[in-house]
DNA sequence: TGTACATCAGTGAACGCGCGTTCACTGATGTAC
DNA sequence: TGTACATCAGTGAACGCGCGTTCACTGATGTAC
């Protein structure tokens, strides 16, 4: 509390900022998950994927956990991206697929960032007693990528290639089956999954014609 | 290979077996899944929770690896059960919905274990560098629950109330949305969730009238 | 423009902790005679 | 039936390791005058 003597209070800029950031120290947790499993992601790890101390981490981040949810907001937006690109040529029906076959491919190239998404870790466990205001800034988390997934169906919906008369419902439906694909085939690889359950499931859930 | 002067090989009994045995150790184990994510699931929380030692364990199993995969082993055997239970009264289609609601419990009442099961860890990580042999024997695992869900679906299909004509293909798609919900339920609990998503779900899937 | 100084990102040493694992042991259990 | 002995499940002490976290520090960066 004890104000400063000085006249007027000073605004400093940040000044390693830019160069050894929070940012980097995201980017390195975030390459981290590409050969590792989320339970060997500690603040060590990190630091030294990062190329800095150990200490050092704590002038940005508060713990490991804080570090995760800012690595799941930005892979979120990479997800949200890599759905978003123009889906080549085809009609509605065939640009839905499309998209939710990219949704498939990342989780199956980036495994453990899916799995830090969408596997339960974090929900559970890894980020726990959470403010009420976090849990109401965490379910905004992923409804950008989600819409999405509304979108392509509503366009579907307007060609008339869909019987769904409610596509957020029918959207949820079909992010859960992608989700569930997406999880038992990598949990269970030696399962005999038939040949075109990915496409027979995307046809039932947005009830394509 | 050197071999004893004495005259037979002499076959000995277990001792402790029955007292303290490999048994309570898995059932510890699964015990401490009731309150514990997986990764806080260490030999010595493990030997606590039996009233052991730590290096007792040893005599029973060589590696948190090996016990978790016994605790898999016992927990497919207790959803298949609960799968198995006779379903209340009804048609083949509420049967069938009565055994997805069931498997959908499970997975809410024991979450680590179903997290355990279905959740991918063990197979990206927890096991690694297994035998051939070893892959062969998971692919067995978990096939009998499965095949409560392919016989309920061969129901409704002898009694004219699924358009299915391939019941392993589409009980495989059911389970993929099964698992599904049960995951996102638990890692998005925020998400809108539709009311009658999992009634509309499992008639998707199964192809129900 | 030059200099003295305040700021503060990152360092390096140190800590206590729980972990997996080893080892020689103990003492109850069952066997041989 | 009684005794001496082999077996072996479980113990308790000890180890080295990587972890998160603390602390006083250093030295480059930008500011005041």
């Amino acid at each position: 509390m004890a104000a400063p003597t000085n006249h007027a209070p000073r605004t400093r800029n940040a000044r390693g900022d830019g160069g050894r950031l929070g940012d980097e120290i995201v980017a390195a947790a975030t390459r981290l998950l590409e050969r590792l499993p989320e339970g060997s992601i500690t603040l060590r790890a990190i630091a030294r994927e990062a190329g800095i101390t150990a200490p050092s981490i704590y002038r940005h981040f508060d713990s490991v956990g804080a570090i995760l949810r800012a690595v799941i907001e930005v892979t979120f937006a990479d997800l949200e991206v890599v759905l978003r690109e123009p889906p080549p040529h085809g009609n509605a029906a065939e640009r839905l697929e499309a998209t939710c076959h990219r949704y498939l491919l990342f989780a199956q190239e980036h495994p453990e960032q899916y799995r830090l998404l969408f596997g339960g870790a974090w929900n559970a466990s890894a980020l726990p007693s959470e403010e009420a205001a976090e849990r109401a800034e965490r379910a905004e988390i992923g409804q950008d990528a989600f819409r999405v997934l509304v979108g392509r169906l509503d366009e579907c919906i307007t060609e008339g290639m869909s019987l769904s008369e409610n596509s957020f419902a029918d959207s949820a439906a079909l992010w859960v089956g992608l989700h569930g694909l997406a999880s038992l085939r990598r949990t269970a690889p030696l399962f005999p999954w038939p040949s075109e359950l990915e496409h027979e499931l995307i046809r039932s859930l947005a009830r394509l014609e």
